[in-house]
Order: C-alpha cells, then sequence, then structure tokens
DNA sequence: CGGCTTTGACCGGCGC
DNA sequence: GCGCCGGTCAAAGCCG
C-alpha cells in the first residue's frame, strides 16, 4: 500500500500558484479570470454519490463544471487504520484574491489528527444542522497564517471532516519524523 | 510562568 | 433594518 501522510497531500493538491492556467488534473481548465474552481477527490471506496453530505459549500453549479478526479491516491491519518479519506480541494479566485482550501474526510475516533504542524485552538462552535461542535485552529509557526477547521460528519460520526484554509509557508517541523514513519509504514504494507 | 484550551462576547456577511 | 449564522477575539483558567 502506498501511504502517504496529511502534510503530504496538503502539498500536492492545494495550489500555491496563481498562475490560472495551473491545474493538478488535466481534467481542468479555466477559462476565465473570475472563477470557482472545485474537484473532490474520492479515496479509497468512499462514494461520490454522498458528497453533499459533508461538504457544506458544495454548489450543484460547481460540479456540473468540473468533473470528478480520482488521483489513484491514498492516505493515512496518524493511524494506518485511518486511511478512509474523502478529500476535495477548492481554489477559488475573483478580481481582487485567492485562496486555496482543502477539505477531506477521514474515518477516524479521534478528532485530532497530527499533521505534522503545530495548531492553536482560538474557537469552537456548533454550526446549524449539526450535533456536532466545530473547532478551530491557526497554525502556532510564526508568520504563518494556515487555519483549520475540524468536525464530525453530522450524517456519519465515526467520519471527522478536516477543512485547512491557506497554505503554509514553513516546512512542518515534523518532517523528518515523518519521513521515518512513512517509510516503516510502506515497507510494513 | 509560559503556552494552551475554554468559552462567552463580538463582528461581519448574508438573506429576508 | 433586523436576525441568523459562521468565524474570530480575548479574558480566564488549566496544566506541565
Amino acid at each position: 500500500m502506498d501511504l502517504a501522510l496529511p502534510y503530504t497531500m496538503e502539498q500536492y493538491f492545494v495550489n500555491p500558484n496563481p498562475d490560472p492556467n495551473y491545474a493538478h488534473s488535466s481534467n481542468l481548465a479555466p477559462s476565465s479570470s473570475d472563477f470557482m474552481l472545485s474537484d473532490y477527490l474520492i479515496l479509497d471506496d468512499i462514494s461520490v454519490d454522498n458528497q453533499e453530505s459533508w461538504s457544506q459549500s458544495t454548489e450543484s453549479s460547481e460540479k456540473a463544471n468540473y468533473s470528478h478526479v480520482n488521483h489513484g491516491l491514498s492516505y493515512g491519518a496518524t493511524s494506518k487504520n485511518n486511511n478512509n479519506i474523502k478529500c476535495r480541494n477548492v481554489i477559488k479566485r475573483n478580481k481582487t484574491e485567492m485562496s486555496s482550501r482543502i477539505a477531506f474526510r477521514t474515518r477516524s475516533e479521534l478528532e485530532i489528527m497530527d499533521d505534522g504542524y503545530k495548531w492553536r485552538k482560538y474557537g469552537k462552535k456548533s454550526v446549524k444542522n449539526s450535533p456536532n461542535l466545530r473547532n478551530y485552529y491557526k497554525c502556532s509557526f510564526e508568520g504563518c497564517g494556515v487555519k483549520k477547521t475540524v468536525e464530525r460528519d453530522r450524517d456519519d460520526s465515526s467520519y471527522v471532516i478536516t477543512t485547512y484554509d491557506s497554505v503554509h509557508n514553513h516546512e512542518t517541523p515534523f518532517s523528518n519524523c515523518y519521513t521515518q514513519i512513512s517509510s516503516f509504514l510502506n515497507s510494513d504494507s
């Protein structure tokens, strides 16, 4: 099993490149300078059909304009048992700004997954239509404005939905550690 | 004592 | 304009 790690996934899927011609899939061909681009990365055996159940910002028009992409990759979280992940990447652009957001859903009993970065919790809220609380985190690295939210899937509490906002401007402080762990997991499969 | 979490208050966007 | 809602702030408390 080719098991990568969450921080690697973020580096792979989030687009820090403002070039409008950028696409991490050949299926994506933006034609306007003012567009919203979304794609859904379905990993392992999670179907496309239930994506509405976990993605609050999903819009039907987005799905109609851009095809779903399966990169044929699978990822683990902090445990080899946590490798059912559905991933969604959203690259939003308009005339004045660009932001990158990635969300993925993980089957996990733990809400806090070690992705190699150091996070500081700054808020917790209950959200409408969900019995679960949403937790808000900021990257603790000085000058890094990356945020993430963590909440349990409102339809299946065995899943955790993690949304990353923006891109780290620094290396993970534990990259060496993760490299070693990844090597260990690969050799164990 | 420093860093972190908790939690109520506050703010801004959006729909009606 | 008003109320709802999601996101953020900041003071207080906790913990190593």
